[in-house]
DNA sequence: TTTAAGTTAGTAAACACTAACTTTCAGAAT
DNA sequence: ATTCTGAAAGTTAGTGTTTACTAACTTAAA
């Protein structure tokens, strides 16, 4: 097949690595597979990756452009209260056109290989809160949810996007995750919206 | 080793099956480690079940046990308002309790062994979805909620378990699920409770 | 004494990974 | 312009280990 140089190889094999998981799971993630759908031999693979633990880590990096678009997005929007509903709709924009990822961040079992993964999954976590928490607090600022930790409410918020995407992602993404996501987001919106 | 009937054998691998997701991730699972822990040789291990795929069903029709303890303690908790704060609260309290349970009912890559399990676990949630929006109704009747979706409303507090329960679970069960649980939960309760 | 619960000793297949060889190709020297 | 060359990208053929699972034998107990 035809020869690659080694950084577009790299990129060809976590695209495929990233497929594998998202349609058979993590446990399907073999070098074997893995060499056989980027139509080279498995050691062609140890040529550009040191072992198997190296290729999940390279995954995990590319988890982090989402973070960076998250934020560019939120600071492009106008108007402080929208930014929240904003923010809920780009997740689920995202999500409906990148269903791989969720395979990724939504799997457990990758973040249990080794030691350094669960503390990168916490830091996704965490870095994530910590958006939509300073969301939270500059609407604070213009209205009065003086009552309520913004940071409380970035976990609600968080834990509800979770959920929604994890049934769209059961059901076999059978639906419209924006449709049926923002659907539900509403209750949420409004629950934030008329507290006094 | 001692010889159990087949009954009692039964669930002794299974609970050191849920002890070994637990503690070594269910890629740790085999039926070498299972009789290892079970202290039996391998062979033993299939005179009571039929194949590994039996032994992971058998682990998940242990998870509905949770589901009639919840029911029962629900509807022992007096007041509707109430309710909605006990929910939330035996959920914290179980899995501190059950922290192995977590490791099952967090781990995605369980549920994509075949095709039966993704459903267990949409069945699994879609059930504490009724139970909690059942409550909901309830509290409906008494208060003025009547602008909410009870149902989005149960996917709301059910996303906000499941985030803070993750974290837990990430950070290595760490600190005290229900004392941290609650304290956060309380935002999440002035918002329903302040819901004009 | 029958049968269920256990054993020993194996299977073939899949796993991550490697040593050693070959091909391709870009750039330097002729 | 063509040839040479060295390194990078790929190959074949294998390693030892682990996996789920089984046939055939033994032991214990009701």
């Amino acid at each position: 097949m035809a020869r690659l140089k080694t950084e577009d190889r790299r990129k060809n094999i976590i695209d495929e690595a990233v497929k594998i998981i998202h349609k058979q799971g993590f446990e399907a993630l073999t070098i074997r597979e893995l060499a056989y759908r980027v139509n080279v031999t498995e050691p062609a693979i140890y040529r550009h990756f040191e072992n198997k633990e190296d290729i999940i880590l390279s995954i995990m990096d590319r988890m982090n452009e989402f973070d960076e678009e998250l934020n560019k997005h939120i600071e492009s929007v106008k108007g402080k209260e929208r930014k929240i509903a904003e923010l809920i709709n780009f997740h689920f924009l995202f999500f409906e056109k990148n269903p791989e990822i969720t395979s990724i961040i939504f799997s457990e079992d990758i973040f249990r290989n080794g030691k350094l993964l669960p503390d990168k999954l916490l830091s996704i976590l965490t870095n994530r809160r910590g958006i939509i928490c300073k969301v939270l607090e500059d609407a604070k600022r213009s209205r009065e949810y003086q009552g309520l930790s913004s940071c409380n409410l970035a976990t609600i918020i968080l834990g509800f996007i979770r959920l929604v995407v994890l049934r769209w992602r059961l059901s076999g993404f059978a639906y419209s995750l924006v449709e049926s996501g923002n659907s539900e987001a509403k209750t949420l919106l409004k629950l934030i919206y008329n507290y006094r």
